[in-house]
DNA sequence: ATCCCTGCAAAGCCTTTGCAATGCA
DNA sequence: TGCATTGCAAAGGCTTTGCAGGGAT
């Protein structure tokens, strides 16, 4: 069986992209990172093996996959924008003190609007932020 | 009775700050903007009766009033910060077409998270965002 | 061989900062 | 008068852009 990474570089390439060794490189520092990667991350990581990476590939790469629909933009308001696989439901928790960002399941289905709040707006997505202290920093407040 | 400019800037007194001409222009401009406004907005606003107004000067007075409680900071992800007096149970609306912010009436109390999937977080806010396409770029979209 | 993609460098956008001058309390 | 606040200008952080050379199909 393929691996996800084979299977996105598939779909590029079933979509007329190219399929260069940056990309790919690109594509498996995401699947590296556990969770939410920024494109900095993305970058120092893939600059280990491949030293001439530049910031236009990797941000070119992102916005390619995000629009392949296969990679999701989070701006959590943090400053820089995260990137994530994870398409299941689910909502975000950010640490205020450090910036750490968890995974929350959370059923954004059950998440709507009453039609009359929706000022004739077609909705096509929802998101949902909590913001918090984790442990770590919660104990470091007082 | 005292507008509610007035209230404010009787409130930043309160405090031990200073109220100057620039940070009652500022409340003022918070007030005539019916929605949302930007620093920039702001800025600009203010600038057409006080041409010397700085950058420095709406950004610390804007985060001031964050400080104090009075304002709120809203990132919807734009790529600028957004400004809100209203502190009303509510969530945001945003076309992906045109950039508009709408609120949308929103009990956020009914939001919340299982304890068992908060990672421990101490948890003070929760955000809503929803996406669309407002009937404006709904109709071009087509 | 074509032309998409890359790397480099610079620019853009929003926000923050340093510092001397100003003006509120 | 003292010190918070202002204005200016420059810097900072993240992202985008222009362009010429290079590599995937």
């Amino acid at each position: 069986m393929p691996s996800s990474v084979d299977r996105i570089c598939e779909q590029l390439k079933a979509q007329g992209r190219r399929l260069t060794p940056q990309r790919r490189a690109i594509i498996q520092a995401l699947f590296d990172h556990d969770s939410h990667p920024t494109a900095e991350q993305i970058f120092t990581y893939v600059r280990q093996d491949m030293p001439d990476m530049s910031h236009a590939t990797v941000y070119n790469t992102l916005h390619e996959l995000v629009e392949m629909d296969v990679l999701r933009e989070l701006d959590l308001g943090l400053g820089e924008r995260h990137y994530d696989f994870n398409a299941d439901n689910h909502a975000h928790l950010i640490c205020l003190g450090c910036g750490r960002v968890e995974d929350v399941p959370y059923n954004k289905e059950a998440t709507t609007l009453p039609s009359k709040h929706t000022h004739g707006f077609h909705i096509v997505d929802c998101n949902v932020i909590f913001r918090g202290y984790c442990p770590d920093c919660a104990s470091k407040e007082d």
